[in-house]
DNA sequence: GTTAACCTTTACGTGAACGGTAAGGTTGTG
DNA sequence: CACAACCTTACCGTTCACGTAAAGGTTAAC
């Protein structure tokens, strides 16, 4: 509450020299950065979607830039494209997967390794695109014909401005409003 | 199991003369035709998210067309859109409103009143392409920066079978594979 | 009118995705 | 070194979206 500092605060990496001070984020700043509770992120981490970059000496969870990335990437598949998370799961790397990965590439100068690796990872974004574009393609059409209703709508309103009784006579979309009532063939949204 | 007409089978509503035979559905038929189960969908009834066109002299539930479209619209918004049961509620004109509003609309031959339920249909269905889109859009923008770390793995893919290290300059994308490990200022993905 | 296949309501059970709380340890500033 | 603000694990509770079973009534072909 007070204007100075607050106690327990952050914590700068001791970097070597003046390289980049690579802040590592408690959990609590993390969550707030990105929208979530800490609950929610220990348990994504429960559930193997990822591991904090490190632990502090007293177990605190440490996460660096690419893993508020990761995270962040978790979010909007659950939240805009409304994926569970154990479908987030099948699309990410797993996480033992992913710290091995990035150990074995940095560990080995072998081309030929570095090549399996980032293959395998091409792999993954692949299917990424795809499903993520699948996707798209579902919701565009669902947009469209969203569209399609209210331009109906429009034309029953210009019709009834023109004297007319606002029934049209062509298909019956989502029946928004009309739908039932009179048996005719085609009924008035 | 015999090759004969089941016992309880579907209904035709008697129509009055030639007219469109308008087959009412009982609930296991509506389910199957759209992969749900009957459960779900008189949870959705009981949700106030439809209520079916007819009961029988027994009570069974009885649906027509316009039921199953608004279903399935329903479904798409649930699976493709991802969006809560309550969220869809929001969207769709409840249940109690929409059985007003045709019986409204049928009986009125006024078009100041007929003009006026239109013009609500209108203001939902406007409601309904806004969100859709930016739906849309936030998955468009997803599915481009996927395209985007695909891309890069493709260019290191290919700067290893150039004879180069496989990593890139550039910006860390989403840490697929490289993130940590190494204190460069960007890592290879 | 029997009967198989369907339906009804009611109610309790379940998996997913967290929320909340308890009991206790850690951090960094004053 | 005291202390406020953070964190830890462990565990029980909750909401949503149904699944499942019980007990009984309905429908339509035979």
């Amino acid at each position: 509450m007070t204007p100075t500092a607050q106690p327990g605060q952050p914590a700068l990496v001791p970097t070597t020299e003046n390289e980049i001070p690579k802040r590592l984020l408690r959990i609590q700043e993390v969550a707030s950065e990105l929208g979530l509770t800490p609950r929610s992120i220990r348990y994504y981490e429960e559930l193997g979607l990822l591991s904090p970059a490190a632990r502090s000496e007293g177990a605190y969870r440490l996460y660096d830039i690419s893993d508020v990335e990761r995270l962040r990437f978790i979010k909007q598949l659950r939240d805009d494209a409304g994926f569970s998370l154990s479908e987030i799961g099948q699309l990410l790397e797993d996480e033992a997967a992913r710290a091995r990965t990035r150990q074995a590439f940095h560990e080995s100068a072998d081309p030929a390794e570095r090549r399996l690796l980032i293959t395998d990872s091409l792999r993954r974004a692949d299917r990424q695109v795809a499903i993520l574009r699948s996707k798209v393609d579902r919701l565009e059409e669902m947009a469209g014909a969203a569209e399609v209703r209210r331009e109906r709508l429009r034309a029953r309103l210009a019709d009834i401005d023109a004297g007319g009784t606002g029934e049209l006579p062509e298909t019956g979309g989502l029946p928004a409003v009309g739908g039932n009532g009179t048996r005719r063939p085609s009924e008035p949204a």
